[in-house]
DNA sequence: CGAATGTCAGAGTCACTGATATAG
DNA sequence: CCTATATCAGTGGCTCTGACATTC
């Protein structure tokens, strides 16, 4: 950020604004954590979709995840080259990949679990346990009014 | 987005990616309508700093609206070709400029000022007045916690 | 001297597009 | 024939860093 901060104007209160200014710092906080120990939030993404629901296609993962197919690619082929998932061609539609976690990664899916936890914990530190369902249940609303617009 | 939506699931509810998400779609849709009249939410930023808080150094306008000094420049160039703002070297202080806002500025920032009204009633349209404060309060919370992390 | 300012040039990341080959 | 898939190459936008000359 270019440096300190100034009192709420308008400008402050900018719902857009705010989202923004927001995801920002939430992501370089979760992404500061998550290099530490070689990962990317989309690992997360993938490997914790992957044990929620199942094997699946990459254009499916991609649905799932909101990552785009295009993106997809190196993504797994990260993970598939630390062992943390399989990509194997789907015998029923060769177009396909089915794309399954392993055990390691479900190793891996349980260390960046507890790593996502403590980072969620540290960046809804000042809110009570009813503000952070409160906020999460807003955020999921306005997720889905801007979804279909 | 890659594709159709998915049903809420322990990804879904992140609080990082849910800000990410929503202001990411925020964005588009204020970038849509800003670029219509030719404009940008930076303008804007600058614009309504200027007129709330009164003419400054491009260093101060930087400290006030969270843009990078060095993105400050080509953004003052714009507003400033289309005389929007006013700036001249600070006699008092010759590293400086003085940026002020002309009364053309005034009345872009009142377009502006409409059209972001528009953009924010669209943005937060699923929810009552009640609950628009509510969000509002906690990202003003949330931000002052992240920025001072 | 150290610090702040305006400026430029460029890096890194991310969401996103387009095209292609292959298969349904 | 149209559609979906996996893949690759590349764009555009935005945040951010680094350096430099000038002035305090």
């Amino acid at each position: 950020m270019p440096a300190a901060a100034a009192p709420p104007t308008r400008l402050h209160r900018l719902p857009s604004r705010l989202l923004n200014q927001n995801a920002n710092r939430a992501d370089r906080l979760a992404s500061e954590r998550l290099s530490a120990v070689g990962a990317h939030k989309w690992h997360y993404a993938v490997l914790s979709s992957l044990e929620e629901s199942g094997p699946a296609s990459q254009a499916e993962l991609s649905r799932r995840t909101g990552i785009y197919r295009s993106d997809m690619v190196a993504l797994l082929n990260e993970l598939a080259q630390q062992d943390y998932v399989q990509r194997a061609p789907d015998p029923d539609d060769r177009r396909r990949n089915v794309v399954l976690i392993t055990d390691a990664g479900r190793t891996r899916l349980d260390e960046l679990a507890r790593l996502i936890k403590q980072i969620e914990d540290e960046l809804l530190a000042p809110f009570s346990p009813a503000e952070r369902e409160l906020l999460i249940d807003l955020l999921l609303r306005l997720n889905e009014h801007l979804e279909t617009r």
